[in-house]
RNA sequence: GGCCCUGUGGCGCAAUUGGAUAGCGCAUCUGACUACGAAUCAGAAGGUUACAGGUUCGAAUCUUGUCAGGGUCACCA
């Protein structure tokens, strides 16, 4: 039970003793530092309850909770604000009871409890990963993994847009200027290789736009009319009707793209429980909404096109087929969802990790879910988030403005070789362990820079001088983290026994800071932010470097204090490194 | 134009979801390595939380309006 639970109980009891009054809750916040005590309760809340003077009813709960709360060491009333020390016999009681449990803050899954599908990445295949997508990536990434940690099962997916105008774009561009060009023969890398061919297609197109134009045509015709387009388009048909030269080619481009992001993944330590393939869902929904027509939910238009209306719920019509049948990316969606409950009948919600340029779809997609009928579309959540943008404004992938993933993550690591072999700690490390490590701080610094931030803001990314290594920053807690492991490996004596000392001002900061962290796991999921994982674990490891300075940990003299020093730097570090798996960033021995 | 998101020291971010005198990091200025690792620590300076009203014991947070930035309003995805 934690102590806010002791206490709360204890001043509900207090309230009706004191008053006759039952109050229902009570308000906690920590002290703020310049008070003396542990924890604070907020009298304001309370009046409505019992009216009176606060400071007067502070009091009376003060001496009420000193009297009956063993934890209660004393209290103190600043206006409205009950201020109450507590005991170090708690903290070291609580610090033993966790300190052998290694999966402190994360809660095992609840039997009963349903399934989430975390959907993120989802990449178009014809073109490499930039920096879009590294945000889309981490977000997603860690969301499933502190979900996770929070007590619920958790499948990670993607839906890869493998079809569709732009990859035959790829294609054709391919085929009339590749002459046969391989990953292989090349030595590019799959998704790169594709890529240049969509860049290809687009410049070649756009000549022929300037052709027709200086021709006498109109911009508008001329783009409707480029041969080029005309093509593409042909070659959609085809891929649709499942001619087999075409599908072959198409089958054979994006294994190479796979192959590509593949390597991309891996080294940003990315995964996936199950992939789903636009290809094979593109044509799902239909039936669904031939269903919702008779449900009512849907409707025909004159022109055979369906509908949903939904200007009761403050939004527009939407459609949700076209005249001609075919499906539309609402159809898709409705059926996708529908398909993955089908496949893993677990799924009790799903998270869509998805640029906020689509809130609205979300919206209405998550809307016509409802109106279908599934109760699981109340557990439906768009993670929207804020894009990207670098100073000189937003990256076209055809104009080549983009920040590419692959390179951003090597010249992360390049920049921490530089900074580590200036600072040259490393001697004894091989060649291998050391460009392991470059690897760990660089990417640490990339990927904290972007998980601190609250998911719906957007970042304006700098290459040049965005990411630092100090200050709030990965690596500064790697830094500590690997300073901790330096301290442990030194620490040759026996320290595992339980022992109980009179605590230091420090050392009941970090005590209680540790005592936040599982309750921060639960608040980081229920709130879909990483960024409160990345600041509580700042936060913790600012008050390990100010303790540590502070006070010695190896030179103490009373071996029962030494002790617990070591136990509780170890602790820290245990709980650096938890916290930073749900970010998906590793911790060095050494740095 | 309608709807949605954002606006916090020069810059980058926080603020326990309505609580105390708004915290922290860069950058600037002072100090601390014959010390368990200085990618660190201790301190100084820097604010009318875009602006104007409203709600109440109490507002960066809720509400209304204004301004600025972004997004979105396709039989595209």
């Amino acid at each position: 039970m934690s102590i806010k639970n002791i206490i709360e109980t204890k001043v509900k009891e207090g309230f009706l003793a004191l008053y006759n009054i039952e109050i229902p809750s009570v308000e906690f916040q920590a002290t703020r530092k310049e008070f003396e005590g542990d924890i604070t309760l907020v009298v304001f809340p309370l009046l409505r309850y019992k009216k009176g003077n606060p400071v007067q009813i502070g009091e009376d709960l003060g001496k009420y909770v000193l009297e009956n709360v063993t934890e209660i060491t004393s209290y103190n009333v600043v206006k409205g604000f009950l201020n109450l020390v507590i005991d170090d016999g708690f903290y070291t009681k609580f610090f033993n009871s966790i300190y052998l449990d290694s999966s402190y803050g994360y809660v095992s899954p609840i039997a009963d409890e349903k399934a989430m599908m975390v959907e993120y990445s989802s990449p178009n295949t014809n073109k490499p990963l930039h920096l879009g997508h590294v945000r889309n990536n981490l977000l997603g990434y860690s969301v499933a993994e502190i979900i996770k940690a929070a007590g619920k099962k958790v499948y990670k997916t993607q839906i890869i847009n493998d079809r569709g105008i732009h990859i035959c774009k790829s294609m054709l561009a391919w085929e009339k200027f590749g002459n046969g060009e391989t990953p292989t023969s090349s030595g590019l890398k799959g998704d790169k290789l594709v890529g240049n061919y969509y860049v290809k297609f687009d410049q070649e197109y756009k000549k022929e736009i300037s052709q027709s134009i200086s021709e006498g045509k109109t911009e508008e015709e001329a783009k409707k009319e480029a041969p080029l387009l005309l093509e593409a388009q042909q070659m959609l048909l085809k891929w649709e009707a499942g001619d087999e030269q075409v599908v072959s080619l198409w089958k054979e481009m994006n294994s190479w793209v796979y192959n590509g992001f593949e390597v991309t993944y891996k080294n940003m330590g990315v995964d996936f429980d199950t992939l789903y393939y636009e290809s094979n869902t593109y044509l799902l929904g239909k039936d669904v909404v031939a269903q919702g027509i008779k449900k009512g939910v849907f409707y025909k238009k004159e022109d055979g096109s369906i509908w949903c209306d939904l200007t009761d719920d403050g939004l527009d019509e939407k459609i949700v087929l076209r005249s001609d049948g075919t499906a539309v990316y609402m159809t898709q969606d409705i059926g996708t969802a529908i398909q993955r409950v089908k496949d893993f009948p677990d799924v009790g919600g799903m998270v869509y990790t998805v640029g906020n340029e689509q809130d609205y779809h979300f919206q209405v997609l998550f809307l016509i879910l409802k109106k279908l009928g599934f109760d699981w579309s109340k557990q439906l959540h768009h993670l929207s988030y804020g894009m990207v943008d670098l100073p000189s404004g937003k990256m076209k992938s055809r104009e080549g403005t983009v920040v590419d993933a692959d390179e951003l993550m090597l010249e992360m690591t390049d920049t921490a070789k530089t900074i580590s072999e200036e600072l040259g700690k490393l001697e004894g490390y091989s060649k291998e362990e050391k460009s392991e490590l470059y690897k760990t701080i660089g990417l640490g610094a990339l990927k904290y820079f972007i998980l601190k931030v609250d998911p719906k803001k957007r970042i304006l990314f700098d290459p040049k001088s965005s990411v630092d290594f100090q200050g709030n920053t990965g690596p500064f807690i790697q830094y500590t983290y690997a300073r901790i492991q330096s301290i442990v490996r030194k620490a040759d004596f026996d320290y595992s026994k339980s022992v109980t000392i009179k605590l230091h001002e420090k050392e009941k900061e970090l005590l209680k800071q540790l005592e936040l962290y599982p309750d921060t796991i639960q608040q980081a999921a229920a709130n879909y932010s990483p960024a409160i994982v990345a600041n509580y674990t700042y936060d913790l490891v600012k008050e390990f470097n100010s303790f540590y300075q502070n006070v010695s940990i190896l030179g103490e003299e009373n071996q029962d204090k030494k002790i617990f020093r070591v136990q509780l730097a170890n602790k820290v570090a245990e709980t650096i490194k938890s916290a930073f798996l749900l970010l998906g960033i590793n911790v060095p021995e050494r740095m």
